[in-house]
DNA sequence: ATATGTATTGCAAACGATTGCGGTGTCGAT
DNA sequence: ATCGACACCGCAATCGTTTGCAATACATAT
């Protein structure tokens, strides 16, 4: 009987009383093990439900055909998307994932690389952590001769691959959306500046107030990013005399957390303030009234990302240049900014 | 010059012209190596970034410090929430997490299984998958010595670890907070019934039913488990002539797809028809009117499955019987369900 | 009988880290 | 000079798997 914990090929060579290395043959289909022996072994495996220990595999030939992922916070649904994208990928490419949250602080990040280059992961997926001004850990995984891609957050001056959105482009968008409805003073619940995102959707929004031919102004654009922060800004807004015709929110949670305390305060939406928000999460087809959003499609940003790893992995020997993928975010209108008859309340992606 | 890739002791050991055994007790502060040798040596390691490779440590010890995961889907609020506990404690005890989506599928699910014991994971954490029937990969874990412990979905006639909700007791819960409002026409919008929670959560609900001595009608309970069914079904009851004055939905999504049609339907909630949901995602906030639901404490559930997988890990000599262990869901109340003047719109679990 | 070929298997080293045990060198004590 | 004590360090085996090379056995050809 088996000593306890999972069989080894030395437990099948001892009981078949062949060498180890007869047994690793057998079980590849080495040409040079005899037909007897190669049933005698394969059947001995089945039964005793051996399965190769990759741990010593990976030990062998210096890969763990493992990624590792690190991740700000899992419980948004843009970045589960991601993962799950991850995952699928991974999958069926034969790799395991190995999953570290960084909950947006830098120290776990820096200890999340630690742990992953100690696992002699095969590559790194990093999404960086709000909190994240130094990026010398990152620089290390290069160093460390590891493939490494960001997806969504990237590190500035750090060459290596990366999948984000056209940010810019998509906040530009959602901007002159408003404008588009007649809007003429549009507010925007920015993110906080010192991140890219951030500074990226402000800039999106201020092209799309100029191209839209209306003056920005700075009072109508402050720093709010979640739903508790929108609400009060609301409240402020009112107290203080300059209030919106259209409100641009960084993010889903900001703009619902507006539209909640607009509707409380008695305002119509579209048609006295109109909303829209940013990453189209599931949040903004429930909403009430439904919100516009922009989708950033995290699920093929996460097959993308990976695919790259990937690629990047299998041909460790070639350099090739970085690669800067773009997934082009899509701006997706709803109730919440344009008062057509023809859209039906909790219309939006899916027929209801 | 090292060769390529990570820094191992046999490097260190040839630049210093020592043996590796020596670096290998002079980086555990082993007393045999003189104090000059330690220096030498730990100046070395930082200077060139050395990491100890786990994975030979892994082989050497015959333990990973690694647990997996195996959860249906990580896109939903609740086991995005339930992950974020497992990888918090799994971080904090220097575990690290491989994870693994089955994606409801029964075949991934076994995969998953074998990937995992192949890469001689330390123990086990899993919700078993809506298609699963046979049980046998579950089993086999056991068999290979390895740790179990499941959360929210078990396997039937398995013995291991548990932690679960009380959902039968949270739906009746639900379903007497609505007839506590006066209603009598109450329905359900069940989840399949082969599943376990949608069994429990519909005995849940007439449990409730006859403890507030009302009488159950077939055409009240029907099954529909999310956004699109609850839209068909409300206006199929409603063409049927058969209409609840209150709707207790399996999750949060079928309840507030309800809650959408009912509004277009022009009906007012919870006046005229009140409607609670399970499994407090963030959407419950979120829905207009808010969403009284069931708080399944995903976050808790993560944290006391892995703590228990951890302790049996870390006492891997001694058998011991199994726990189960229940998480008590709350059920949070909010405006689609009480017309209280006293709750204002937005207001729920956070301040805004 | 000797040489050559072929089929089948085992030995041993390697991957990186750890550890019991043995070895070397230096010191003071006798 | 001899011995013991002690400090310090290296050898070699181990974890599970793989693989180049050597070894064995047998058959065939010369």
């Amino acid at each position: 009987m088996i000593k306890g914990g999972q069989v080894t090929i030395k437990d099948m060579a001892r009981i078949l009383g062949v060498a180890p290395s007869t047994v690793s043959r057998a079980l590849q289909g080495h040409p040079d093990i005899s037909a007897e022996t190669r049933r005698l072994v394969n059947e001995l495996a089945v039964r005793l439900k051996y399965q190769p220990n990759v741990v010593a595999q990976g030990l062998k030939f210096r890969r763990s055909n493992t990624i590792g992922v690190i991740i700000p916070e899992i419980v948004h649904y843009f970045f589960s998307q991601v993962i799950s994208g991850i995952e699928e990928v991974a999958y069926k490419a034969g790799y395991t994932v190995i999953f570290c949250q960084s909950n947006e602080r830098y120290d776990r990040e820096v200890n999340n690389v630690k742990t992953l280059i100690a696992h002699r992961v095969d590559g790194i997926l990093v999404s960086v952590s709000k909190e994240t001004r130094d990026f010398q850990h990152l620089a290390d995984i290069l160093e460390n001769q590891i493939p490494l891609v960001f997806f969504d957050r990237a590190a500035p001056g750090i060459t290596a691959d990366m999948v984000v959105t056209n940010d810019r482009e998509a906040a530009c968008m959602a901007t002159l959306h408003l404008a588009g409805q007649g809007k003429k003073r549009i507010a925007h619940f920015a993110a906080p500046q010192n991140l890219f995102i951030g500074m990226e959707r402000k800039a999106g929004y201020l092209d799309g107030l100029v191209l839209a031919g209306l003056t920005p102004d700075p009072a109508l654009c402050v720093e709010a990013d979640s739903f508790e922060k929108a609400c009060h800004e609301i409240s402020r807004m009112k107290a203080s005399g300059t209030f919106p015709d259209a409100i641009f929110g960084a993010n889903d949670l900001t703009a619902i957390g507006a539209m909640k305390s607009l509707l409380r305060e008695g305002f119509r939406i579209p048609e006295e303030v109109a909303v829209t928000g940013f990453s189209d999460s599931r949040f903004a087809e429930i909403a009430e009234p439904s919100l516009t959003s922009v989708d950033q499609h995290g699920f093929e940003m996460g097959t993308l990302a990976t695919q790259t790893l990937l690629k990047r992995i299998e041909s460790a020997d070639r350099e090739y240049p970085c690669d800067t993928i773009i997934v082009k975010a899509d701006l997706i209108i709803r109730n919440s900014s344009v008062c057509s008859k023809g859209v039906e309340p909790g219309a939006g992606h899916q027929a209801c």
